[in-house]
DNA sequence: TCTTTAATGAGAATTATTCTCTTTTAAATA
DNA sequence: TATTTAAAAGAGAATAATTCTCATTAAAGA
């Protein structure tokens, strides 16, 4: 995802949250692990470069990226939260047979359907956001 | 959703499940709370009729119930599952502001939506369903 | 540098869910 | 219908993801 430390802190700053080492390194972890990691990925990638980083804070801190749209949490069938540090508007491909989420970006598709909803609306919503969740088997078996 | 007592006999004897009436009691339940519940308002329900049910056969119930493909699991971005006893396609809308979770039907979007991937398709990945999550406003603030 | 206030760390607490083991029961069979 | 048996349910303990509490630390502004 290749966002500079710089920027990071310049996230940060902008939503005027306290720019911390475990932030910025949660921030890091969702840039590198574009995986849609959960906390136990995420503190296990962190606690290679900060091994002392309290699980806790770890929730915490993602807790309040959340809440300032650093981040997005991800939708899931399990019992295990994901996060997601890729802002720009995507969907997301599931793995029906294992835990395995990917990015799906189709601006075409993305056309597509503001069109339709501008067009047809949904009669007693006020529609924010619109993702697709796909099911399916990923070819390479990765 | 108006399912009959005989309709659901029926639903567990195709999938060869036995007809215990914990799983006709959660099956009712699911069927009648149209608002994609989660295990405690199943069981508090529940409990209306059938004081004496475990939990944990209400949890080993609903496991069942999703392996056999009767009931379906809701995505949500919270550590708490939700449940659906509709089997009919269908999407969802999710309230910003709370936990409400509404169905969405609607077979021009699907149509659209199968003719615009059956066209292009996704590389490398085989679908097998698409559902969107449509976050927003109800207007009537219920 | 000093002060203030918010963030972190450590560990306990909570709680949704799972597990284990005994008892019960659905339903197939005689 | 009575018997058999494998599967399901019940009770409560265990687990584990997440939250909470509170003492300590540190970011950032003055
Ligand atoms: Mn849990
Ligand atoms: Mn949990
Ligand atoms: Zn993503
Ligand atoms: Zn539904």
């Amino acid at each position: 995802m290749k966002v500079s430390g710089n920027q990071i802190i310049e996230r940060l700053k902008d939503k005027r949250l306290k720019v911390t080492p475990q932030r910025i390194a949660v921030l890091e972890a969702l840039y590198t692990l574009d995986s849609h990691p959960s906390v136990e990925k995420i503190i296990e990638y962190i606690k290679k470069t900060y091994p002392n980083i309290a699980i806790g804070t770890v929730y915490k801190v993602l807790d309040v990226l959340v809440e300032n749209q650093l981040i997005h949490r991800v939708k899931t069938e399990k019992d295990i939260m994901r996060y997601d540090g890729k802002l720009e508007n995507h969907h997301h491909l599931y793995c029906s047979e294992s835990d395995r989420i990917e990015d799906f970006i189709d601006e075409d598709l993305d056309d597509m359907l503001n069109e339709y909803f501008i067009k047809k609306g949904i009669a007693g919503f006020e529609i924010e956001e619109i993702k697709l969740h796909i099911k399916g088997k990923f070819k390479d078996m990765q």
